[in-house]
DNA sequence: TAGATTGTTAATCGATTAACAATC
DNA sequence: TAGATTGTTAATCGATTAACAATC
């Protein structure tokens, strides 16, 4: 059914065609057609149609898509009905913020533990996930394997929190540092959130303005 | 020398370039050839002296690129030697994490005022910005002429926030909600950073792998 | 059945890569 | 000057859009 290989443009959209689904399944809409949707999306019903056939489409002739399964089904492909595992490594204010406010099991992930290096935080319990040591997180994943780690140290510890990361085997990383994540040769799944990036483009976009 | 319009692709690659630039001026290199930036970072030659070639080119022929200069011009490009104004709406724990910790000058941008619904913080000062009461938002912009706004409030706010900020006449929102906003014919610039697309598209790599 | 709308094939458009003349 | 490397033009590749036969 799934293709080899799927463009990063429209991975880059599926999220988006979740969160569309939630909106219309709340509002109590049973199916919708391509056009309807790219009409509520800014999306061309071709590229809808293009991109679902990606998966193997979802759809059905002179009807179009019925909003619940179709949002199950795109649910799936990004895996929220998974339960993976996460670790957190930084618990300064991002990391804190992450994990007081973020819905992780929302996304398919539960956080098992944090790390961080500062004496005074180690061994205390953040909306119920342990604050570890992060002197041990390579122990830790040797006893734990670990699907993710939410990567939220400040700058000069990344080189040696992404190592200890890769090295133990971890599948990817969620990376809010500021800095460029290399995974090598070693295969880890690196998806980055730079704040001062998505600023700086919009700062360009003002700039155009005048 | 500007082009009229530079595509999404390229704007997004551009303060890519400016980080590699930071790191290269602190390593102490003084010229690269886009060829040498090219493995640095993963590109092809061709398509950094393309991106360049955009803005006019900022090179010289049998040299390269002088690593200061353009680091500069780049930074020009995305503003970062501008004072933009700014405003922030929603301090809860995103809003307070990026107060706190994001270094909003270094992109060219001046935070003035917080504003939230929660009597108990109204008043108080986060950072040296104050936090005042999100009823007089309207009549702050009014008096305050503000480039920007950072958008943080919970789900259940962002549509009479984001209806105050476009009627005032905002140029901006950066948009840390997990909501699409529609800047509709108004004109202003949208820049959102969704933390759940994000982790949804690292869940859907995660499955791909297995 | 007739109308609607899909999945898919073909056409177009844009972005990336390659090649090369210009020139420092 | 000769070598290097740009800026730019041409070729290729991929993604989006359009068209249409399949079919619910």
């Amino acid at each position: 059914m799934k293709k080899e290989y799927v463009s990063k443009n429209v991975i880059q959209r599926m999220p988006r065609y979740l969160r569309e689904l939630n909106d219309l399944e709340r509002e109590g809409v049973e199916r919708i057609s391509s056009s309807e949707l790219g009409t509520r999306m800014g999306l061309t019903p071709s590229q809808i149609r293009q991109d679902f056939a990606n998966f193997g489409g979802f759809g059905q002739q002179g009807y179009g898509y019925n909003v619940h399964t179709l949002k199950d089904e795109i649910g799936a492909i990004l895996g929220v009905d998974r339960d993976r595992s996460m670790i957190l490594v930084g618990t300064g204010k991002l990391g804190q913020c992450l994990l007081e406010n973020f819905d992780f099991q929302h996304c398919g992930f539960t956080l098992k533990a944090a790390f961080d290096i500062k004496e005074d935080i180690v061994g205390e319990t953040i909306c119920g996930v342990p604050v570890l040591n992060a002197a041990v997180i390579r122990d830790y994943l040797r006893e734990n394997p670990t699907d993710v780690a939410v990567l939220s140290t400040n700058r000069e510890n990344v080189p040696i929190a992404a190592a200890a990361l890769i090295e133990s085997g971890i599948h990817a990383i969620w990376n809010f540092t500021e800095c460029e994540i290399s995974a090598g040769d070693s295969g880890v799944i690196i998806e980055t959130i730079h704040f001062s990036d998505s600023l700086l483009r919009l700062g360009y976009y003002l700039n155009e303005e005048d």
